[in-house]
DNA sequence: GATGGTTGGATAGTGACACTCACCGAGGGG
DNA sequence: CCCCTCGGTGAGTGTCACTATCCAACCATC
């Protein structure tokens, strides 16, 4: 495959592949001459991975960069490749510890994460990007007046143990590690944004079965 | 409250908060003379939901203004300015019609759909930015080679729809149609990151539990 | 009544980001 | 031999959310 068919292929223009090829998003197709160079299946799945990423997950390239580098690091075992794949998506500032909400929020998770007897979460806390977003999106819900309590997620975080078990089922059906990995970084970059879909689907479902179509207030 | 004291109170900038209300997203203050104004808690209130819209939830600055006018439209009824406000928030591009996976993702969500009983998301189909960004992340996920069935989201809508009864449960603890609204739009823009993280939490501890810490592949 | 701080308003500039364009010399088919 | 296409490169574009600077008016304080 040359460049212009890969391009046509993928429906992603020949600028845009030279660029990611530029970035390093993209490894260099086999050089055939000075001016020649062959694709294979191979980098049409990865362009395409890199532009669900890029179009759907909103990820910057520089952390698309990090993300492919674990997935293909061979020197890494299966699960530490999938938690560093992972990790490296969510670019997440760190937590002001001066504000007190963010103080006050992080002892409400560890007090939920310590109820739902998430105790790998409880140990991880400190450096998991996941409960950094957490922290931060209370703090933000709490500053506003609301979410008095952490209590309140307490049936979500069952409702999410089933799905992460979902997850999960779904992953071990693929064989090899490698594209595990990729499914977990799929599941995270394209399935969430699903996800958040089919509950905003149920969310007007459900409020037009309560409220139905007319309106009294 | 004058500018410089609602700057030091929300933690914004006195530029970042002229910039709002030059962009109309912040209403102005009450002026006390040709160089004076006084902003109250209301303002204050809406700077902090402005900074979650655009910071947490990236909402680009013109669809927070159209979020905010449908918040604030006293001439729409509850239910729909609730809609109204909610559609508005994502921005979801049209489906291209003629890509083959679009059209075969499509014929499958509508029978998810069917399946689940979802009637009112089935007839609000051809509108709702959520049934579009469902259909466009599972075509790319399609793209790519995986989730041939849309038979594997059932499980996933029957936990969504526990999760919408939560959220709906929590909304009508708060008595005003229009505290119902922000909530809403709240619940999308701050408490889904917030589940997101759940999720990933979740992922976490379960694949620790079921892979252990040491990896054999 | 000078001073220093603050106001709303306007204009232009910044930095990050994801491309996108124009050009280049090197092949290679006709 | 000619001209088209190839891949590579450097510079430019558009968008976006600010941000910096200036301005004249105004007011409290010294």
């Amino acid at each position: 495959m040359r460049l212009a068919e890969l391009s046509r292929n993928s429906g992603v223009s020949t600028a845009t592949i030279k660029f990611y090829l530029r970035e390093g998003l993209l490894p260099p197709g086999r050089q055939i001459n000075a001016s020649n160079a062959e694709y294979d299946e191979e980098h049409l799945r990865r362009l395409r991975l890199i532009r669900a990423m890029i179009q759907v997950g909103r990820i910057p390239v520089a952390t698309v960069r990090q993300v492919l580098g674990h997935i293909d690091d061979d020197s890494l075992s299966g699960s530490i490749r999938l938690g560093a794949a992972m990790w490296a998506l969510p670019q997440v500032p760190e937590p002001d510890e001066e504000d007190k909400h963010i103080r006050s929020v992080r002892e409400d998770v560890d007090a939920l994460l310590e109820q739902l007897g998430w105790t790998n979460a409880l140990a991880l806390r400190t450096i998991s990007p996941s409960y950094r977003s957490l922290v931060l999106a209370l703090a933000s819900f709490r500053r506003l007046g609301y979410g008095e309590s952490a209590e309140l997620l307490v049936p979500y975080a069952k409702l999410m143990q089933q799905m992460a078990n979902l997850d999960l089922d779904f992953m071990e059906t693929h064989p090899s590690k490698a594209e595990q990995v990729e499914v977990a970084v799929l599941g995270a970059v394209l399935l969430e944004p699903a996800l958040t879909a089919l509950h905003r689907l149920a969310q007007e479902e459900e409020s037009t079965r309560r409220l139905g179509w007319t309106d009294e207030s």
